[in-house]
DNA sequence: CTCGGTGCAAAGTGTTTGCAACTAG
DNA sequence: CTAGTTGCAAACACTTTGCACCGAG
């Protein structure tokens, strides 16, 4: 994440109340690097080798508080666990490689996403929110 | 489920050196008669309505097996547990309530289904499976 | 000062494992 | 008999809760 966008989401937690914190710079900037999405486990790893060693229900209720203020999307896939990525504008697809365990992130095109809200049009029901995740074998893997 | 659907699934486990089970009989029966995927739990209280009243771990591992050979499938919406429903031929999205908790089990028709299939081909991707699913308020919640 | 951030222990929930007894074929 | 089925207790993994202390603003 560009410091450019740590600081609006700053600002954003600011205007609710929220204080600033070392620790939420610091999963923000993880996750941005990081290219796909992030188990609990997997964030305290990255975040121990950068010499944070937070205490695992910490980062549990910082991950819920960005999951409430839409800062940060929870994604599952059926592993038994959560991930987290940063929110884009849209939920999007990914490709998960059940060989090698590789999740890569994919955006919808315009016509799919327009297909998926006209579906829900017609089954009058009003979507707030989807999933759309792809389970198979990458490119690398053959 | 129909007893003639019963009556394949039996034959398919025997083909593979299962034993018949009542239990077994009741859980395709209770899946097939309920419109929406099971979790465990629901899956219990039903089982116990009919005076079956099964170890949890039983329950468990007879899905286990079932899930294995593609009699049932597995979903998961993301609530930190899992859910079975009968698989059909295919995989098919669901619509999930947030008002009310009503699950909807909906048909992909084929122009998307194809599109599916192209997606991921673009990607070099060889899809072997797919989860899509709605959230957002049903029909009857207004 | 006040209230949000943090740590620690314990509890909660869903699922799996190990082991022994039972039983369909 | 043999190997699949079942039950029970315990272990596991992930997540949440309760309580106390710390510290930013």
């Amino acid at each position: 994440m560009s410091s450019q966008l740590i600081l609006k989401v700053n600002k954003t937690l600011k205007e609710i109340g929220r204080r600033h914190s070392v620790l939420r710079d610091k999963i923000l900037e993880i996750l941005d690097l990081s290219d796909e999405p992030l188990t609990v486990t997997g964030l305290l790893e990255r975040l121990s080798k950068s010499q944070f060693n937070p205490n695992k229900t910490t980062v549990y209720r910082e991950l819920e508080t960005l999951v409430k203020h839409n800062i940060l999307f929870e994604v599952d896939f059926g592993e038994g666990k959560k991930r987290y990525e940063l929110a884009g504008e849209n939920r999007h697809p990914h490709l998960i490689c059940n060989a090698c365990g590789s999740i890569k992130c994919r955006r919808l095109n315009s016509t799919i996403e327009s297909w998926l809200t006209s579906f829900c049009a017609q089954n009058n029901f009003k979507m707030s929110d989807h999933t759309l995740e792809f389970y198979g074998v990458c490119d690398k893997c053959c």
